[in-house]
RNA sequence: GCGGAAGUGGCGGAAUUGGUAAACGCACCAGAUUUAGGAUCUGGCAUCGAAAGAUUUGCGAGUUCAAGUCUCGCCUUCCGUACCA
């Protein structure tokens, strides 16, 4: 099959080389000792139903690394599944009354297509369903181990509560605290919910940052500000003319000495006392806000060292600025920097105005006074109160504390769609953790009723009573939070059918860690933290031998595009597809107005992250239809970088599509031209263009190379191959000799661009070199040509007068000296005319680039 | 509010280490070719200016011989904010 003769048509090739890759199982994938591993993983997809450009752009990436490496020579692990159980089926079943499990299998068998028809290179045959019971057995099995660990726990906590739907809210579904089906009110209700204790592990979580140095850098830095470690002092404090103590902090030791202040938050025990006592001030705790700054309590505490009595104020912004829950009580001093608080300055310097000002019984805010707030004078520390403090510390009366501002993980969520929580109560109402025989506990099935106003699944609640021990026993009826599939899926790849256990220790240890994990920025905190739980975790049970699960993470940009809404009468915002839009342009102003058919103008709300709610999602079925998955693929990665967010817009796509078909074009024309090359062409003008375009290919492989494995900078790679295509399309055969140069670096283009689009570069291959081999072709190696004559190009050396260009010398690089640079600027016209009459106090020189005359 | 990131021609972007701003591509303009084109090829293209030249990387300062790049202040947009995934 020759597609070659025919003009490019993606569908034909596509469809002949997708088929091929599966009949040859071309990407399927076991441990082999001898060759080196490469773990390519992308993280897994919510089956929504249709794969959208977020999903592209992020599998083309994976997929691109995938076969770069498996070009390196390495055995390349690259599996795909599905991340099954979660909320939207749910809504869809009640929406549609079909079974989440119905609805979840057709989005996978029709998302599963999508990814096939854009020829990704996964292996197949470890796909992976989270929702199915040979899956969620093993997490299930691993939160009893964790529970008689003591790593999980249960205790009451907050969920959002409809009313008159009678379910519990995410927080996505409530909107201005409004049930975002029934506009209702929601209610906060506080329930039982289990948690893992995953602040446990803040420290290790926190310091191990530091192991990860191929990960970017803005990951680690919001890493580090959610699990949030810090370091501060606790003193143990009496209150005055009471029987009681509080604890306060603070940054530095010097504070407690020179303490002049006790400042908490609204939240505070005291502040609440007063709240309940005194109904006069208790107005004015409520009123606290920008212009009534801070309220002076009637509580004072006495100061451990000096025993004075130090005043209790509240102030408004205590809790609101920070997240640590230990923090309600700080004590002050005029010369501390509370900025260390991560409070803002100008709240910072409220507080010294406060403590200055400390007679008055509130503040009101005076910018004018802020200017004199620098003369506060540093108090020395006196020996005798320097004997007491240490005689403090060694009475833990004041100690530091290392807190953390994450939380512990609650895990519990009151639907159906999950993994069920593996715990039960027996008749006493004692909670135990159910025995691994009667693992896994599957989902129960849902109960035909629908009644008006009860807008979730029920189930029949007989399925909920259970045998364990001859004895019958409630189980829990809560399902897990869906983060929990997704923190261990990457060690079920390495043997997704492994029945004796969560995964075959053997296969995992000759997998992990993750060589390359990719994923969308949005996931930067919260999943990328509980992965990195769940594989430590795995690790103090003995499962992974590795500390951390990823090596090199890649974190890509959104896909944003175009949305449009108007404004309906009764003020609610309806979204409105581009096609539907009529674009009428200003001709004066250049500007675009937007229409529906009906006249209603159309608002332009800019670009915005893909979704179903705003209707500005791009098929890429569409897409694959018009151009075919090489050209969205090589598209996607050409136009933005990846970790940038991508605007998407169609008319750029066309260029990709032309230069597939340019390089289509070139092994054509080669093709035909087989036996006779072009003999007659002037020659002086082309004398060393052979050695020129050897010198250029070199150069090529070594920045696409560079590019594309160091860098992970696949727009700017692509745009070297785009220069080096188009330099080629110029380039005319000469001799025989020429024509193997020519055909060889044909086979080096195919080469290089087959990871963005391997169909087209498969079937070019073929009718290149005869055969079907391009996916175990080899990287390019560095000095692909040997260079017989090393050319010299003229290069520019830029004359600068005062830092401004003034001339551009073209010069021979052996040529080359300072001093003659210098002599021949100076003989320039241009040059001269500036440095008239003028003295040159400097001059710089940077080789082989400017020269910089300072005068 | 808090944490993170970004802002460069008409558009997507390039400039990797402070050293020629605008590579590569889209759109546009002109020409060639074709029965035709949403095909192909050649040339032009930051702005102002006839030219010399001047100006230009969100805004305002600063450091430096030299700033898109470093420092400080501000503005705008995007992502996350613990039950969307």
């Amino acid at each position: 099959m020759d597609l070659i003769k025919e003009s490019y048509q993606p569908k034909k090739i596509e469809k002949f080389v997708q088929k091929y890759w599966k009949k040859n199982n071309t990407f399927k994938t076991t441990e082999k000792k001898n060759k080196k591993k490469f773990y390519c993983l992308v993280m897994l997809p919510y089956p929504s139903g249709n794969l959208h450009m977020g999903h592209v752009r992020n599998y083309t990436i994976g997929d691109v690394i995938a076969r770069y490496q498996r070009m390196l020579g390495k055995n390349v692990l690259h599996p795909m599944g599905w991340d099954a159980f979660g909320l939207p089926a749910e809504i869809a079943a009640i929406e549609n009354k079909i079974h989440p499990e119905e609805w979840t299998k057709k989005n996978i068998e029709y998302m599963k297509e999508q990814l096939t028809k854009l020829g990704y290179s996964y292996d197949w045959s470890r796909e992976i369903n989270t929702s199915k019971p040979e899956y969620y057995k093993w997490e299930q099995w691993l939160f009893t181990v964790l529970y008689k660990k003591k790593l999980a726990y249960k205790k009451k906590s907050t969920v959002n509560w409809c009313p008159n739907d009678k379910t519990v809210l995410a927080n996505e579904q409530v909107i201005n605290n409004k049930c975002w089906r029934c506009n209702t009110s929601i209610q906060k209700k506080k329930i039982y919910q289990w948690f893992l204790k995953i602040t446990k592990y803040a420290n290790q979580l926190f310091n191990d940052l530091s192991l990860l140095k191929q990960w970017p850098e803005e990951v680690k830095k919001m890493q580090k500000n959610w699990i949030g470690k810090k370091k501060i002092i606790e003193i143990t404090i009496s209150l005055f003319n009471r029987n009681e103590k509080i604890q306060v902090y603070t940054k530095k030791i010097n504070t407690i000495v020179e303490a002049t202040h006790i400042i908490i938050s609204k939240n505070h025990w005291i502040s609440k006392k007063i709240n309940n006592k005194n109904k006069e001030n208790q107005i004015n705790i409520n009123k606290i806000d920008i212009n009534k700054y801070a309220i002076k309590t009637k509580e004072l505490a006495i100061h451990p060292i000096t025993k004075k009595k130090i005043p209790i104020w509240v102030v408004n912004f205590l809790k609101k600025n920070q997240n640590y829950k230990e923090i309600n009580a700080i004590i002050c001093s005029p010369n501390d920097s509370l900025e260390e608080f991560n409070f803002k300055k100008k709240d910072y310097v409220k507080i010294i105005q406060l403590i200055q000002n400390h007679k008055n019984n509130s503040i009101v805010l005076n910018k004018n006074k802020l200017s004199n707030l620098q003369e506060s004078k540093k108090l020395s520390v006196k020996k005798n109160h320097l004997i007491i403090l240490q005689e403090l510390i060694k009475q833990k009366v004041i100690q530091t504390k290392t807190i953390f501002k994450i939380k512990d993980w609650g895990i519990s969520r009151q639907r159906y769609w999950g993994t069920p929580i593996p715990m039960y109560k027996n008749k006493n109402g004692k909670i135990f953790s159910i025995p691994e025989q009667y693992l896994p506990i599957v989902l129960p099935k849902i109960k035909n009723t629908n009644k008006k106003n009860e807008k979730k699944i029920i189930f029949s609640e007989k399925n909920r009573k259970f045998l364990i021990n001859g004895e019958e026993v409630q189980i829990e009826k809560d399902t897990f939070d869906t983060f929990i599939e997704s923190s261990w899926y990457y060690a079920r790849y390495t043997s997704p059918n492994f029945k004796k256990g969560m995964f075959d220790l053997q296969a995992a240890k000759y997998w992990l860690p993750i060589d390359q994990y990719i994923g969308g920025v949005e996931h930067a905190t919260m999943h990328l933290i509980y992965l990195r739980f769940f594989h430590k975790l795995l690790r103090d049970m003995g499962l992974v031998d590795s500390d951390e699960p990823v090596k090199n993470l890649l974190c890509q940009g959104m896909v944003l595009s175009n949305a449009f809404y108007y404004i309906k009468k009764d003020g609610t915002i309806k979204w409105i597809p581009k096609e539907l839009t009529i674009i009428k342009k200003d001709k004066n102003k250049k500007i675009k107005n937007y229409f529906l058919d009906n006249g209603q103008k159309i608002i332009n709300a800019g670009m915005t992250k893909m979704s179903k709610s705003k209707k500005n999602g791009i098929d890429p079925k569409i897409m694959i239809e018009k151009y075919g998955a090489d050209t969205i693929r090589l598209f996607i990665m050409f136009s933005a970088p990846v970790e940038a967010s991508l605007e998407w817009n169609e008319s750029g796509v066309i260029g990709s599509y032309r230069f597939i078909k340019k390089i289509w074009k070139i092994v054509q024309h080669y093709k035909k031209n087989k036996n006779n090359y072009i003999n007659n062409i002037n020659k002086t003008e082309n004398d060393n263009s052979q050695e020129k375009i050897k010198q250029k290919v070199n150069l090529t492989i070594k920045k696409v190379t560079y590019d594309i494995h160091e860098r992970k900078s696949f727009n700017t790679a692509i745009s070297e191959i785009m220069k080096l295509v188009n330099e080629l399309s110029k380039y005319k055969i000469k001799n025989q000799k020429e024509k193997s140069v020519f055909h060889q670096i044909l086979l080096l283009i195919i080469k290089m661009m087959y990871p963005f689009i391997p169909h087209v570069c498969f079937v070019l291959w073929n009718s290149l070199t005869g055969r079907n081999n391009i996916d175990h072709a080899s990287w390019p190696k560095k000095n692909f040509f040997e260079i017989n004559e090393i050319i010299n190009f003229k290069i520019t050396i830029v004359i600068q007068v005062n830092s401004k260009i003034r001339e551009k010398i073209k010069i021979k690089k052996e040529t080359i000296s300072e001093e003659k640079i210098i002599f021949l600027a100076k003989k320039s016209k241009k040059i001269k005319k500036y440095l008239k009459e003028k003295k040159i106090k400097k001059i710089i020189y940077i080789k082989n680039k400017l020269l910089n005359f300072v005068i």
